[in-house]
DNA sequence: CGTGTAATTGAGGATGATCAACCAAGGTGG
DNA sequence: CCACCTTGGTTGATCATCCTCAATTACACG
């Protein structure tokens, strides 16, 4: 999310923070290997066992969660960019939280479970990568509260600013996107009117590029209309 | 949040994960000392410099978050029971992302950053503790979505569902309760007024005691009132 | 060039926020 | 000990927002 030049960057082993716990670079062998997985491919469904974790390399993978843990595929909750990883519950838990779903074409270094365990045990770097790789998922993954602290307009204005990059809205169906910002697809497509009419941003059915970037801004903090406070 | 008996034990630190990882027990030396606070105090404010990370060892810190890093106290964010870590950002980022503040009296075990990071290169079980302590935060500590996925009543019982010990419920104020299933004091005094009333619950002033746990979860699933369906 | 899915638009209605008044509880000072 | 004030919680009425349902349009894909 707010990182982004670095994350995209892991293609080469020598510069992955994995490959380099694992000491790539000299010779050392990383438990994590590649695999390609294609846009729409299931990764892992809520309450599966957790049996590897998968770091992404490249693409985009959205993590969907449900309250009740009854249906499958619950409600987007996160979207995962290369440098984060998939399935590190495990560590704490037999189960997955959450469902994963390739949006893009996506690259995976996946590793079993046991061999991760392992590869903590030994190398000493090992624990500091997941460590920060958690902390920062947990710090900014912003569950984007789906709801009443900020009207949808204004929810979508922050999330554009937070996700600028013109990347990131590509590829994103609207009904995804709805869903992660916890509003219905609807929603999002009258926000959306509503923003490009103040010529904040311009949207085609599949894109969205920021075009003032200062309004956005205003519309994120005030919410735009007329003498709505929103005190506390 | 779902983990219970464990967390509240940790008040030997022969018997802490921290204390356990700092060798206490054969005399090793843990960074982390322990500080009373008093119900009220501020522990750290959003954008702060951190410069202490704390272990939660018994009490309950409210955490509050806002979307714009503007105001100084935004909407409350989670709760931090004994057994959990607050400031562990610092290991990622220099500033806080959130406020805190104990909502009981509260003891804090804290160590200066650069402690925690020379405890992390020397202790080899430190940096796994941290690790769990991550996960098991990013994993549970629900954001709790404040909004549509879920009706006030719905949220209001999911959250009374996984927060049944009746010690959670008391000593948190109707307010900070309300911000944190995302609505106002009023909804939720209606929600549980409605719960009340099918004979889920009973409440008084500053009080929540389930009544008929299977109610609450029809309620949390099923929403309670006719034909409203939320199909994906 | 037809077909199916995704995105959009419109209209109506339910939910929850807002505003204001009221009530209960705790503390303070007379 | 009681009037007084302050704070937090409840109740009621009104209204904006967003969800729902349905119909339409745009687009991708065969």
């Amino acid at each position: 999310m707010g990182q982004t030049s670095r994350e995209l960057e892991v293609t080469a082993c020598t510069r992955c923070p994995v490959g380099m716990a694992s000491d790539v670079a000299d010779g050392g062998r990383c438990p994590f290997v590649p695999r390609r997985r294609s846009a729409g491919a299931v990764l892992h469904l809520a309450s599966d066992g957790v049996d590897r974790v998968c770091f992404v390399k490249s693409g985009t993978v959205l993590v969907t969660r449900s309250i009740d843990d009854e249906q499958v595929e619950g409600a987007p909750w996160a979207i995962r960019r290369a440098g984060s990883f998939l399935g590190l519950e495990g560590l704490v838990r037999f189960d997955h939280v959450d469902s994963a779903r390739a949006l893009t074409d996506v690259t995976l270094c996946g590793a079993s479970l046991s061999m991760v365990k392992d590869w903590l045990d030994r190398r000493t770097a090992a624990p500091r990568v997941l460590l920060e790789a958690a902390l920062r998922a947990s710090a900014w993954d912003r569950p984007l509260r789906g709801n009443a602290d900020g009207t949808a307009p204004q929810r979508v204005a922050t999330w554009l600013l937070k996700n600028a990059s013109e990347a990131s809205a590509e590829g994103i169906p609207r009904k995804v996107l709805a869903g992660l910002l916890g509003m219905r697809p609807e929603t999002l497509s009258r926000a959306l009117r509503g923003l490009a009419a103040q010529g904040a941003i311009r949207h085609a059915r599949r894109t969205v590029t920021i075009v003032d970037r200062a309004q956005l801004r205003s519309v994120a903090r005030e919410g735009r209309v007329s003498g709505r406070r929103r005190p506390d």
